[in-house]
DNA sequence: CCTGCATGAGACATTGATGTCTCACATGGG
DNA sequence: CCCATGTGAGACATCAATGTCTCATGCAGG
C-alpha cells in the first residue's frame, strides 16, 4: 500500500529540508523560499506542500530547534554530578543544534506573544534550575542570576556558531571555549 | 542665508532619527520605512529625504554604531592600566549603544564583502589588541583566543541588550553582568 | 503495460514594501 | 506682507516574494 511509503518518504524528506534551510538560512537569514528550496534539492512546489508558507517552515524550524534543545537535555543529565560537568555536558550536547539555535535566537523577536514559546520557556526553566542548582551546591556564584547565566549560554552559543560559521574559530574549539569562557572567565587563576 | 540653518537643522533631526530607528530595529528588526518614520514623529517622505531608502539608512546606522564603539573606545583608554579595568570601562563606555550594536550584529551578515565593515575590522582589532595586552601581561588566560574573546563580548553584548530590553535582567546591572561573567566567569571562587 | 502519485517547471495573481511624484500647508526670513 | 523652503499627506508605479494553479514527466507498484 502507498500509505506507509508516503509517510516515510515524507518524513525523511522533511528532515532533509528542515537540515539544509536551518544551514541556509543561518547564514542568511532573509534567504527565499526559492532559495530554500533550491539548497534543499528539490523544487519550490514541493517546498510548498510540505511547508504551507515560509512562516511555517520557520515555525517548523522552532519546533526543531525546541526539539533538540529538549534532547540535548535530556542527554546532558542537568540533575546528575556536579553542576559544571552537567553544563560541560550540556553544551557538548547542543552543539550540533548550535547553528540552528543562533538562527532562531535572532528570530524569535517576530514571534511576540505567541503559543509556541511555551516551548522555550520550559527549556529556559531546565536550564535555569541546572544554573540554580549549581549556585545551591555552592559551585556557581551567585551574584549572577540563572536568568542571565543562561541568557549568556544563549549569547555565546549564537556566538560561537557564528564565529565557527566565519572561520574565525575552529569548529573543534567550539564546545571547549564556549564552557571555559562562561564557567571560568577570561581571568587567568592561580589555581586550576 | 539658509544654507547653515539647513545644515544644522538636518544634522540634529537626522540624528534623532537615526537614534529612534535604532531603538525600534533594535526591537523589531524588520519593522517598515513607515513604522522607522512614524516612531521618529516624521513622515515617510521626510525620511525617505534624509536617507535614500532602508539601505541608506541602515548603512548610516552602521556608520553610527561604528562611531560609537570608537569613540567609547577611545574614551576607554584600552591601553592604560590593568587590562580587566580597561574591559571594564570599555564595557561601561559602550553600553548606551549596546542595543544599536546589537541590531547591527545580528544585521551584519548582510553586508558580506563589502567596504565598510573596514570599520569593523579597525575595531576588532583594537579590542583583540586589548584582550592580547591582557594576555600578555598574564592577566588573562591564554588558551582563550583575543579572537574569541572579542566575538564573546559582542554576543553577551548583544544578548544584554537583548535580555535588558525583555525585563529579564535590570538595566543597571548590565555592565556589572557582561564584565562580571566575561572576566570571572560563572564558577565561584575561594579567593577574590 | 498501465495507472496512480509525487515531483519539477512554469504561469499567474496577490500582497506588501518601496521609490517617486505632486500638492497643500505652515513657518520663518526678507 | 510675500516668498521660499521644509514638511505631511497621499496617489501611483514598481518590484520582489509569495501563494496558487496547471500540466508534463518520471517512477514505482499492480
Amino acid at each position: 500500500m502507498s500509505h506507509m511509503g508516503y509517510c516515510c518518504l515524507m518524513a525523511v524528506d522533511r528532515d532533509h529540508v528542515l537540515r539544509t534551510a536551518a544551514a541556509l538560512l543561518t547564514r542568511k537569514s532573509t534567504a527565499t523560499m526559492d532559495e530554500v528550496a533550491r539548497a534543499a534539492g528539490i523544487s519550490r512546489a514541493t517546498l510548498h506542500r510540505q511547508f504551507a508558507g515560509r512562516d511555517a517552515l520557520v515555525r517548523a524550524l522552532e519546533a526543531l530547534g525546541i526539539a533538540e534543545c529538549e534532547a540535548a537535555l535530556d542527554a546532558a543529565r542537568p540533575d546528575e554530578g556536579p553542576a559544571r560537568d552537567a553544563v560541560h555536558r550540556l553544551i557538548r550536547e547542543i552543539e550540533p543544534a548550535a547553528g540552528l539555535l543562533a538562527f532562531l535566537y535572532t528570530e524569535n523577536q517576530l514571534f511576540e506573544g505567541e503559543e509556541q514559546n511555551q516551548g522555550w520557556t520550559r527549556i529556559d526553566e531546565r536550564i535555569e534550575a541546572l544554573f540554580r542548582r549549581g549556585q545551591r551546591s555552592g559551585e556557581f556564584r551567585i551574584d549572577l542570576s540563572p536568568a542571565w547565566l543562561t541568557e549568556a549560554l544563549y549569547g555565546l552559543m549564537a556566538s560561537g556558531a557564528w564565529a565557527v560559521g566565519e572561520g574565525r574559530v575552529a569548529p573543534k574549539d567550539f564546545t571547549y571555549m564556549i564552557v571555559e569562557l562562561l564557567l571560568g572567565g577570561a581571568l587567568r587563576r592561580e589555581e586550576p
